[in-house]
DNA sequence: CGAGGGTTTGAAGTGCATCAAATAGTGTGG
DNA sequence: CCACACTATTTGATGCACTTCAAACCCTCG
């Protein structure tokens, strides 16, 4: 089937499967589904008992508590490519956030449980594990700084400069990846607050922004400024999960 | 030697060690160092190549990373039993924030070459490894959404519910682990919004404060107060790393 | 007893949120 | 291709929470 081997070639091509048996790799597949996702459509929710992960094929998954009260931290947003949910495994096989998809998308549904086995089974499996964990955990130990030491045109900038190829110099021409309001909540501000960063920034740094298209004209300006409140020295790429990892 | 018997038995029982092979304790314990530390005292700076990682004896240590202007973010405060530093094999071998005593304190320093051979070797380890990589970030997501939604007052009244035994209804005495300005920052706050918050609790949850020692009045009072703004139901225990783990 | 750090208190400032309203954009049916 | 409806984004005015700065207090320990 088609389907099939789009989704067998997806898995590979994955780096937590690229050395993981066969077996396990056919056992996830016979039981893997493909769903289309609407805009907004909640596909997991906080604390129910999970029985599968997924694979981000299209779009953007959104991943985020809310309290009883109704308001929301998120938690990430994930690119194609990102796995969700498999941490669910040493969570008590429950989900530990909501997610929803950021935007019209597509996933793979996988079963757990087969990853429960491959763990205890395969060394490498688990050290893949193990390093996709640690790599999530800086990321998040770094995203806590940010909150707590940058304010939000600083933080707007670090977002801005990590879509960028950061080796270069001269003025790069980037595209927000999905809607200001959900950079604005990934960034853990109010829209309106984003709004006014993105208007200080282009006052101060010399941004040029049209819709959701935006003209950074030097990338060392900006991480002067941006990256000022941070522990971490400017080239800071692959610390954040926006592309394929 | 005494010292080794002492370690010995320490790493043993520490979860993290209790099923590993005879092998690679006895490698760690081979290469080992008791350290005393006095307060302040610095042991390893964030970005240092890492070679050796740390269990805590006595005291606590506290983990942060700081910018070149000086200000800095506590990543953490550890308590006696918890490892640090075992995160570098993820790294690049270097650590990912510095650590500090935040009083006069005793660790046990032990090579990190081992514990990679371990994992590699020991899918029981590397599984071991795995959740309690997995049950920290689990407590990074909650402290995230801590800091995005819960009011100063109510962090600090959350981090007071996390000492207690939280079955229990009446009145409750507690004891600050640490001195008050290192609480404030554990919970991203200064001293003095510190001592504002612990204030407002004092007068509108009844509570009796006298220097370090806190009584509760009412621990589902206080509860309806600070768990409000969070995602995770009440009884929320275990989840923070306070007591042995 | 006196020095020094930890803690509290007061006064003032800053940054972000909130509320409200205007404006820009997008997709739809006609 | 246009007008409408709906949503996203911006802008202004105001409020609140936390920080900052300054000073007093207090507690411990030599």
């Amino acid at each position: 089937m088609a389907s099939t081997d789009i989704i067998f070639d997806t898995l590979r091509a994955t780096p937590l499967f690229e050395s993981s048996s066969d077996a396990l790799v056919r056992k996830l597949l016979k039981d893997s589904v493909s769903l289309k996702l609407a805009r907004r459509q909640i596909l997991v929710l906080h604390d129910d008992p999970a029985e599968r992960f997924f694979l981000i094929r299209t779009g953007w998954v959104k991943l985020f508590r809310e309290t009883l009260e109704g308001s929301e931290a998120v938690i990430d947003i994930l690119p194609v490519g990102h796995f969700f949910g498999d941490t669910a495994i040493f969570n008590d096989n429950s989900y530990p956030f909501s997610a929803e998809a950021a935007e019209p998308s597509e996933v793979i549904s996988l079963p757990l449980a087969p990853l429960a086995l491959e763990i205890e089974e395969n060394p490498k499996f688990a050290l893949k594990m193990l390093s996709s964990m640690a790599r999530y955990r800086k990321q998040q130990d770094l995203e806590l700084e940010h909150r707590a030491l940058q304010n939000a045109p600083q933080r707007l900038g670090c977002f801005l400069l990590r879509l960028t190829r950061q080796d270069q110099s001269g003025p790069v021409t980037i595209h927000l990846p999905y809607d200001k309001t959900l950079v604005a909540s990934r960034l853990g501000m109010k829209p309106e607050t984003f709004s006014r960063a993105l208007a200080k920034l282009r006052a101060d740094m010399a941004l040029k922004v049209k819709g959701s298209t935006i003209e950074i004209a030097d990338i060392q300006t900006l991480a002067a400024y941006s990256c000022a409140a941070c522990s971490t020295e400017f080239p800071c790429k692959d610390i954040v999960a926006t592309k394929f990892a």
